[in-house]
DNA sequence: TTGTTTCTTAACGGTCTTTTAACGGCGAAA
DNA sequence: TTTCGCCGTTAAAAGACCGTTAAGAAACAA
């Protein structure tokens, strides 16, 4: 039942580090701490997180280079939270792929509205041709961004947190091919080999839920040997 | 053509607002200013901009507003100018679905930074409005390179990886004919023999899916002794 | 702790794809 | 005409791929 957005938190001040998990966990956010470079790549590619807090001055490791890093395989949202103040600084985080740059000392309240907002652009609203909503519609299915939440004809359908991402991502690129591979990065990180049997198991799962005939599917299908697709949203 | 990114600037104050101009302007971006509520709101829901400057302060009408208003119809990119440094403010914006918000006064390589970063998020995905470049077309004949889909008369036409790659590789060189031994070599990699079976197998396949006459088709030819032509693109 | 949910791995059977083999038509050349 | 090379077509064997189930491991909540 855990749905929580899950966010890994770096920095090396445990002070501040205490303040970045109190506030996010009492907003409802799923937290993990890394007080180091190579702490935070290894948990980012291991809880593939919704979003990144991180702090550019750690003792081990440059800032930039963990965005790199990240960017190398994943576009999860990155809001840099850095007590240096000077524009180069920011130009090359933002740049190299940060989503927004904060400078300490800010107000918490301040920090989970762009958390919001970063979370809101992962979700997938840059279009603009469409209203601004963040919700997606096919046949009798529904998928709830802000909540988090999948429809099957009016009625909740529970889906665990894996499904649930990759639910979320075949919609986002409803029409598309994602490739095994892809999927299995986004979800499982870059670390995982190139063994798609979990993937298979979970959308079974996933179709036996959101499918009237999972044999038959009509909102996820698969093209053999490459990726699944899922159905394009109706204009 | 132009094919400059457009920014809306709205700003009252006429430093300020050439300031942003000559910014904008100089970083290669095609840039409308509006000096007033009102004045935007028409501005941005006729030339429909890639991204929107706003300033908070305006004389006629509350910069809120103005997001609401947007946020109704577009999800247009809006970064917040302001001078106004209040907590609440930000949140304000942000939560009514502003994408950033920067205070004044701001470095310029800083609000760049800020503009690069709106427009990739507003790029990245699900904005494919009509990009007609990913697609091929001859007669009854679509491919989709973005979804990896053949059409034929509009209906879906299922294709195996072999067959896909096959026609992809022709399509991509219509007109021109590919030697049996280059579709070799690129399909099936260059330790395969010059025992073009398989090849003369997948087409059988492809134009019994493609065609309406097989035995004298309309988009992929054969060349005796060389290899496979396809038809080419009309205009 | 206990019990529950979720995640991962293993195994199996069925389906689709790929490859191989065989046959026949067509046209060119002897 | 006959022969030969080239190509298209079909069928069947071989293989790869995928969905599904079940059970163990791990994470989580009470």
């Amino acid at each position: 039942m855990n749905n929580k957005p899950t966010i890994v938190a770096v920095e090396d001040e445990n002070s501040i580090l205490n303040i970045l998990e109190m506030v996010c966990k009492s907003s409802g956010y799923q937290v993990y701490t890394a007080k180091s470079g190579s702490e935070a790549l290894m948990m980012i590619s291991s809880y593939c997180p919704d979003l990144i807090l991180l702090d550019l001055g750690l003792p081990d490791m440059d800032g930039f280079k963990i965005i790199q890093s990240v960017r190398s395989w994943s576009s999860i949202p990155i809001i840099v939270v850095s007590a240096r103040n000077h524009e180069k600084d920011k130009v090359s985080a933002l740049d190299l792929g940060a989503d927004d740059y904060l400078t300490k000392p800010f107000g918490t309240a301040e920090l989970l509205a762009r958390v919001r907002t970063a979370l809101r652009h992962a979700s997938g609203d840059g279009n603009k041709t469409k209203a601004y909503e963040g919700i997606f519609r096919v046949g009798d299915l529904t998928i709830d961004y802000d909540k988090r939440q999948v429809f099957k004809n009016g009625q909740n359908v529970h889906l665990t947190q894996n499904e649930y991402k990759i639910v979320a991502l075949l919609s986002k690129h409803s029409g598309k091919v994602l490739t095994y591979d892809f999927l299995m990065k986004q979800i499982w990180g870059p670390n995982m080999g190139s063994d798609n049997r979990i993937l298979r198991v979970n959308m079974a799962n996933i179709r036996r839920k959101i499918e009237t005939q999972p044999a038959d599917p009509a909102y996820i299908f698969t093209e053999i040997g490459v990726g699944y697709r899922m159905a394009e949203e109706k204009g």
